[in-house]
DNA sequence: ATATTAATGATACCCATTATCACTATTAAA
DNA sequence: TTTAATAGTGATAATGGGTATCATTAATAT
């Protein structure tokens, strides 16, 4: 469960079916699951996860384009962000309710740790405005290995 | 034509011939004139890229397939690095002789600025210490509005 | 020169994502 | 409530960057 967010997901997934119906959409039981599961949910998910955790959790029929639809929708209304992990050919999926935050993968469990920086921010708008760019967005990732594994590391040699 | 770099062409692909040759592997045509194309360029290339400019500059018969090998095993040697942009499903490549340093995109015309900051190197490190990891290595990709673009949207208003 | 084997080109294949299209579900209005 | 209009879906074909395969060619050591 998501502790970080004060929000409810009633309460949540009632500003979503004002913000569809303010657009002109209609709602879904699909579009519904898609958030619920994001909602209920800590981890980083992919498309195939998504489709198969809405089917057996809450035995809701849908087809992976649905997913991918979806998903697409909720990024272009910037309830969800997607996250590109090197190596990996497939984008991961997080609600977007929490403060910005940037990602750090372990290499060797793929496991995803969360962390945000002032002052990293801060040097990312001095550096576009040296350069004459006004920044607009950024993608920060940082790769290493995690401490459990870095532990596993050294028990197994 | 590259500035930043000391090493001529020739002097780098004799290294880069006492490398592969150290390994164990043969050079050949194909590979040399990937390099030279990646040598001398200032861009950021892609595959399909680097076959048409080899094809048509140096007029050497070479596959697509043979680009992605040699690609990969440029990058596996750490003689060329590459770089993945938000919203383009292609990855584009540089050599890998200049310093460290990141990437910043215009999101309208694509242009590509090169940057490095020595603090937001060491605050990246002090966050993975924090989290308890071992930094391997990172990616960081600033997208905005570069200088040129800003001032042709000005003017088209 | 020649044997060995690395490298290539053509192309089939893979796989995440998108497009298509007939059908279903939702909404607003009658 | 029906019904009309149309948004949304599921199944699946298509797309496209990148990889695997395999017969052929080219590079090196002897």
């Amino acid at each position: 469960m998501n502790q970080d967010i004060l929000l409810g997901y009633d309460e949540f997934i009632l500003k979503f079916k004002d913000m569809i119906k303010s657009l002109g959409l209609n709602n879904s039981v699909q579009r519904e699951y898609v958030l619920k599961i994001l909602f209920e949910s800590d981890d980083h998910l992919n498309a195939e996860e998504l489709l198969h955790q809405v089917k057996t959790t809450y035995n809701v029929n849908i087809g992976i384009a649905t997913v991918y639809r979806i998903l697409n929708l909720l990024e272009d209304l910037n309830i969800v962000k997607s996250i590109s992990i090197s190596g990996q050919d497939f984008k991961v999926y997080e609600l977007n309710l929490k403060p910005h935050h940037d990602h750090m993968v372990c290499i060797k469990c793929n496991m995803i740790v969360e962390f945000f920086d002032a002052e990293l921010e801060k040097i990312q708008e001095l550096v576009a405005q040296e350069k004459g760019f006004k920044l607009q967005s950024h993608t920060m990732m940082l790769y290493g290995i995690c401490k459990k594994c870095k532990e596993n590391e050294a028990t197994n040699e």
